[in-house]
DNA sequence: CGGCCCTTTGACGGACGTCAAATAGCGTGG
DNA sequence: CCACGCTATTTGACGTCCGTCAAAGGGCCG
């Protein structure tokens, strides 16, 4: 996989608009299926699927260049909440303008192939994870994989990084909730392998926190 | 959505070879990327992911119609195990073949990208139901939709239906333990809204199951 | 400065897992 | 056809994990 997680769309010669969006605000609705496709230039985002009683499930966690839902690019696909988590500011692109030029482009055709069934294998992955695994591998897993993905973006890896999540975002990713959230972290910091202050993260004992998400 | 799960492929004019595998034999080999899609002609099978210490979760059962991984027609796409539950009678395409006819007929091709989204939008589902879902709601809709899949081939819609899944499949689908399964189809069979006897089921009150599956 | 959301902590309860034993079913080979 | 052995199912006792409830700070923004 490339380091540019849209596949190299956003670079491509098509119109589009830029728009910002604060915290909190959606950025999609659950039953709209616009003519637009949405891709993250700035801020962390995050889609997700609720039931009508509040309950949700964070699906994944949108940093600058992803595009917001990968499968709504060639067919409907609709049921997604996108929630700006950050400020987020993002950039529409016609629905119809990227489909031509990927018809047009088999290269790139395939890339969106690849990019489809890497969304596919999270959301497989997830499902192993909220079915088979426990609080603290859940959470230990969600860092560091979050923590790759912050990597992939800034071309380094830091032992810290930014990291705007609350902890009810956090329970939404991992079928928990926030209280217990809360003693997982809490756990997981005074064991020394991770520290979060103020809106950034620190991992303090990598190999630590690997064993702890039986990570590979 | 059509009454053909595979959109109508298995009817096309590409060759394939016919092929019969006992219970509980693998078909696909998690490794394994073959240059061959297999479609499931008869039986049932169950297509999972693992952890290397044994615990699994089953992403999908395939009845006949369903194509083995839909993600995997044009890109590769590996670790999931499909294995048979019970005899199972399959046809094996040819990759290429295949892919070849879906570019040479864009209608086609769309209706992979339908079927694409549905794959996606299942595993999301799954996702939500793990995380945020009760035993018995999670074993009530798993009923549910089963009836459903089965009634869309049969072409009819009768109160029982053959169920060849053991405990053990429910359980690894559920995200729960055997034991646990078992207790709850008790009391769901105590209560009058299932019968289970030999290998098939019987729904004896849609409305309370379709109730404690908190449907639709 | 005030209000709101977030976080932390503890006590308690419920849902689900683990362990174990008894029974039933099912396929296999004699 | 029967005997055997394996696997599946059922049930109960008990334990653990995680949720719920509640209260007390802490941080952030108007």
């Amino acid at each position: 996989m490339s380091k540019e997680a849209d596949g190299g769309l956003s670079a491509l010669p098509i119109a589009s608009t830029l728009h910002t969006i604060p915290a909190r605000r959606l950025i999609l609705h659950p039953k709209e299926w616009s003519e637009f496709v949405p891709i993250v230039c700035s801020g962390w985002a995050m889609s997700s699927i609720a039931l009508p009683d509040g309950r949700r499930q964070v699906i994944s966690f949108l940093l600058p260049g992803d595009i917001v839902s990968v499968g709504s690019l060639l067919a409907p696909l609709s049921g997604h909440t996108v929630e700006a988590i950050t400020e987020v500011t993002y950039r529409k692109f016609k629905r119809q303008e990227i489909k031509d030029l990927l018809f047009a482009r088999s290269d790139l055709l395939e890339r969106l192939f690849t990019l489809w069934n890497e969304a596919k294998a999270r959301a497989d992955q997830l499902a192993l994870d909220l079915g088979r695994r426990r609080a603290d591998e859940r959470i230990a897993r969600l860092i560091l994989r979050l923590s790759e993905k912050v990597a992939k973006r800034s071309l380094v890896r830091t032992q810290t990084f930014d990291f705007p999540l609350r902890q009810r975002h956090i329970a939404d990713a991992t079928g928990l909730t926030p209280v217990h959230v809360s003693k997982i972290l809490g756990e997981l910091q005074r064991a020394g392998m991770i520290e979060i202050s103020g809106r950034s993260l620190t991992i303090l004992n990598a190999s630590e926190l690997q064993r702890v998400a039986d990570w590979r």
